[in-house]
DNA sequence: ACTATTTTGAACTGTTTTGATTGATTTTGA
DNA sequence: TCAAAATCAATCAAAACAGTTCAAAATAGT
């Protein structure tokens, strides 16, 4: 086999595993003990990786810059039991609505080996994200709002009319008795609302601190969505009509 | 069997495999060892592919594509001739359109304080960047083509042809006699000539690298884009039907 | 039909790549 | 802590591959 298309491989798995042992390009490659060894110590010697006993580990970026794209990558892709649990729920071949912002970026992580998945957003931080894990992704388009880097506008909210969803999953700003979910830019809302209602199941990620709180606009009520959340309030649990889950952490 | 056959063969199995072994070559084009390392080493001499131990390779191996973010906003931001030239041409008030990709990145620190400018793209990195510098940005939605972070797609096409550009910029793998403005991806080859079409003035952006050199597929003649560079060679001076701008360093 | 030119394939030689073997080093588990 | 197991680095001969040369074959020109 060539040189060039084993060194591809050996990548390829890296993309994709962070890890990688010795027997396994073996394997992929037919190749044998020795030249795996010295396909990995070129890839050594060009940066492209790192060779730890028994096999190697893709380079850590070390050479990230504290930008726009990479803090929110650090941040937002951290271990998080929310974003696991609403990934959880999604099935192979669905296709699925991820809201701007930070809350959902936690999910995106652990969507990337989920077959036939195609996931529809209008926040560029989520297309970077999910981009950045390998996830079939289709971006709306429309007008750019620079504070929150959601497409917006009448091109968004036509291109959804035309969608259906098997999920969707919202961050929210406020969740509260008396105007339900609740965020603090109308036409973001507007898209939330839209998006919800062309789902088969809607879910909000919230943490403790959005509960007993009214953000500007109301996109939802209540009883629309189900909640994930770590720690669920009493009220809420008392809601009959009201569905969450909490994740035990 | 002709020889022009052979290399028409040879390019025809690398656009499928992106790698080829001498073997394979043999057995398509029933021909000898000879035969197949002269035919390569014509090709490589064109630039068509390149030459590796055992095979051939693409020419414009995407696989090296910087990992994205290697390429960070630093990189591409940085003070640039030739993108100031290109954003010096852009009026006030009017709509133009930045391909995906790095040479139009360095046209848009340049942009920001243009009255009444609305910048469409197709790039996912040009839109952050955009938004970094506070430019009214459209972005035009579709499936995100991850290695590149371009939009591709019918969405894509289907939406350009709504749109009517003032000016639109472009970047660039190969400039050739023969081909014209060559770039790897078809797709993208495809989308570049579309807002060509419909753009008043089109601009290609190239450093002195990128001539004489011919990529995958072409997308547009030499005639009908201006193209702004630092070093122009000569044989483009010397076309009189082909508009150049020279930066001068 | 004859010659000049180009193209082709085979033979040969030098180079690179490969996989097995060896002994050294590291990891593992009791 | 120690010994067995696994992994590693180094070496080397065999195999695969590349470059060169040259004569035969195909092609083009007169």
């Amino acid at each position: 086999m060539l040189t060039e298309l084993r060194e591809r491989n050996i990548l390829d798995l890296l993309k994709q595993k962070q890890f990688i042992k010795i027997d396994e390009i073996i394997e992929k490659n037919n190749s044998s003990v020795s030249t795996v060894r010295r396909d990995l110590k070129k890839l050594e010697s060009e940066g492209k990786l790192v060779r730890i006993h028994g096999g190697a580990r893709i380079e850590s970026n070390l050479q990230e810059e504290p930008d726009f794209q990479v803090k929110s990558k650090l941040n937002l892709v951290e271990k998080n039991d929310i974003g696991k649990k609403a990934a959880e729920l999604v099935q192979e071949g669905e296709v699925i609505f991820l809201d701007a912002g930070t809350s959902t970026a936690t999910m995106i992580s652990y969507l990337s080996n989920i077959k036939g998945l195609l996931v529809v957003t209008n926040g560029l931080n989520i297309a970077n994200l999910l981009s950045d894990f390998d996830v079939n992704t289709y971006v709306i388009g429309g007008l750019l709002k620079n504070k929150t880097r959601a497409l917006i506008g009448t091109e968004v909210t036509d291109r959804i009319e035309t969608f259906q969803f098997d999920r969707c999953f919202m961050g929210v700003n406020g969740i509260s008795k008396d105007q339900g979910f609740t965020t603090p830019d109308i036409q973001e809302a507007q898209i939330k609302t839209l998006v919800m209602n062309r789902s088969r199941q809607a879910y909000v990620l919230a943490d403790l601190t959005k509960f007993d709180h009214t953000s500007f606009v109301s996109f939802s009520k209540l009883e629309d969505a189900t909640i994930i959340t770590d720690t669920c309030p009493n009220w809420i649990k008392n809601k009959t009509n009201v569905k969450y889950m909490e994740v035990n952490k």
